[in-house]
DNA sequence: ATGTCACGCGCAGCGTGA
């Protein structure tokens, strides 16, 4: 279970300790539980995060918006319940993380061609992958867009079709691939998948090419497992913190899983954990999870 | 209730992002 975590690299996974070697390997698993959440501040919900994990018995938690540097994000608190951590983060914004129990191998940040953004125009934090039990994990976080006359629009376009690229290059080069691209879109792919769509006309996450953009990865051979395995409308994975909107279930579904061919047969089941929404210190996303068979 | 939360900065409360 050694990683050398090459000088230049960004990636702020630490090296593990010997004891973690003791972990299963993967094809012995049987099964696997896969769960992405955008945690929206990984340092004001670290308690929250180890109490998910062992409340749902996941095995491998694919995190967005740590909203934290590298040497900030607290590796310890998972260590300590027996998990491996791998995290990517430049600065207050954004950050993407996987946290895994049965193996953590060949982290990745960032995507091949991944477009910049800025003033000075700059890699952020919003992919990240690993391979976890046979399955090959991205861990991401989809630009918001903000407004569609901002230039932060286009970046997202830009950047959900470089995604996609790569994604259809993955399963071409091996079609026994199995690849999870997992996280926080910010795209509603159906009308339903927000709670009033007069409110959202003029918005970004409901926009035709936004909408294009997300169905390219079905194009790509990729199924929206979450949709499959929970297809009721009204399911939200979002709720705003303003106006009462948790209360009142006015949400917005933009969490969701993509899976390569070869892994779309073996997601046996997908749960939206509502629950986590709840009480004091939520965050405004609720985990999505995942069984796989593997 | 024009009704939130978390960040940096820096020690109050504003600017930023979602």
């Amino acid at each position: 279970m050694k990683y050398d975590i090459p000088s230049d690299t960004a990636c702020g996974r630490r090296p593990t300790s010997s004891s973690f070697a003791a972990t299963a390997p993967a094809a012995s698993l049987g099964a696997m539980r896969l769960t992405t959440w955008n945690i929206n501040s990984i340092r004001a919900r670290a308690e929250r995060a180890v109490a998910f994990l062992e409340r749902s018995e996941t095995d491998v938690l694919a995190l967005q918006e740590t909203k934290c540097k590298d040497a900030q994000f607290p590796f310890e608190v998972f260590e300590a319940a027996g998990y491996e951590v791998a995290h990517f983060g430049l600065s207050q914004w954004n950050g993407v993380a996987i946290i895994s129990r049965v193996g953590l191998e060949d982290v990745e940040t960032g995507f091949p061609d991944q477009p910049h953004f800025g003033e000075e125009p700059a890699l952020e934090a919003r992919a990240l992958a690993a391979t976890c039990g046979g399955v090959r994990v991205w861990s991401l976080y989809v630009p918001n867009g903000r407004a569609l006359d901002n230039p932060h629009y286009p970046y997202k376009l830009d950047w959900l079709s470089t995604l996609r690229e790569n994604a259809q290059g993955w399963v071409t080069a091996d079609p026994a691939a199995k690849v999870a691209l997992v996280g926080d879109w910010n795209v509603a792919p159906q009308d339903t998948d927000v709670w009033d769509l007069e409110v959202f006309k003029d918005s970004t996450h409901v926009s035709q090419p936004e909408r294009d953009a997300f169905a390219a990865f079905e194009t790509a051979g990729f199924t929206e497992v979450t949709r499959v395995h929970v297809p009721e409308d009204r399911k939200y994975t979002y709720w705003d913190y303003q106006q009462l909107r948790f209360p009142k279930n006015q949400g917005m579904r933009i969490d969701f899983a993509y899976t390569s061919p070869a892994l779309t047969p073996l997601v046996t089941a997908v749960e939206i954990d509502r629950n986590e929404r709840k009480g004091k210190g939520a965050s405004d996303h609720v985990p999505v999870i995942l069984d796989i068979a593997v």
